[in-house]
DNA sequence: CTGTTATTGTTATATTATAACAATGTAATA
DNA sequence: TATTACATTGTTATAATATAACAATAACAG
């Protein structure tokens, strides 16, 4: 029977968790440096984990920094609906849950009445922080 | 003076009339093949006017396709405040230009009250002809 | 003209990501 | 147990995307 993925492989886990432990974004080949020392020594170990896990909704790629972050919002699993927000001076990012946002962006239909249930928003401002 | 950028250099031309042209996103290398002949040898000189360009508002960059975009839409000259339907089957990509999707995404506001006038909104889907 | 700044040209290299295939592990069952 | 099937892992090489650094040239204000 084809399974349907409920629980994670070795690489799978090793990824994810180096990435949790971030709360930031981590790149992809930062993410291969630090988990040599657990075994995974070549790209396409770390891709192949990374794809997985953003298929299955537990972390989520910031696009516009070729980076991944851990999903920390319960709703979000497998939707792939994912909106953020990112400093441009700090790069610090934050995964935004709003069902009021993601109610509308999700009944949101184009000039044809086509809707989509799958998007990704970024939001670029500068943070409380760094104004 | 610091002039404001109201013209366009040579590279820029050329490579914004080649992005013109296309009535899909390009990518850098698909571009730069297509200038060699007008004299645009290398990546350098492609990136360069790429960046400006995105940064005048003259194209977009699709992130989750590392491809450019002309932009169609008067309104976001320069704002930054883009949205795209992309279709996952044929990659047909479409700016939407939707005042009402502009003005709720400008107003709103994060946990913290913070406002973004600047994002980036990708829509998936399968188009209509796809389906 | 002349000094200044923007633009262009050029080489090299950094960064991000995937193809291809071999080896190993896992789990159901003949 | 042996067999099959399939998922996962390991490995090498390379493709695709993007930038650093610096030299050469053009454009323009004073």
């Amino acid at each position: 029977m084809a399974q349907k993925k409920e629980y994670l492989s070795k690489n799978q886990k090793i990824v994810l968790d180096i990435i949790e432990k971030s709360s930031q974004p981590m790149k992809a080949y930062s993410i291969l440096f630090n988990v040599q020392k657990k075994g995974l020594k070549a790209p396409p170990q770390v891709y192949r984990a990374l794809d997985k896990l953003v298929e299955i909704g537990k972390i989520h790629k910031i696009e516009s920094r070729n980076a991944f972050i851990a999903c920390r919002n319960s709703a979000c699993t497998i939707t792939n609906a994912t909106a953020f927000s990112i400093c441009e001076s700090c790069e610090d990012v934050k995964e935004i849950s709003s069902s009021k946002l993601s109610k509308y962006l999700s009944n949101f239909q184009d000039k044809e009445g086509m809707k989509y249930n799958k998007y990704n928003l970024e939001f670029f401002g500068i943070c409380k922080k760094c104004k």
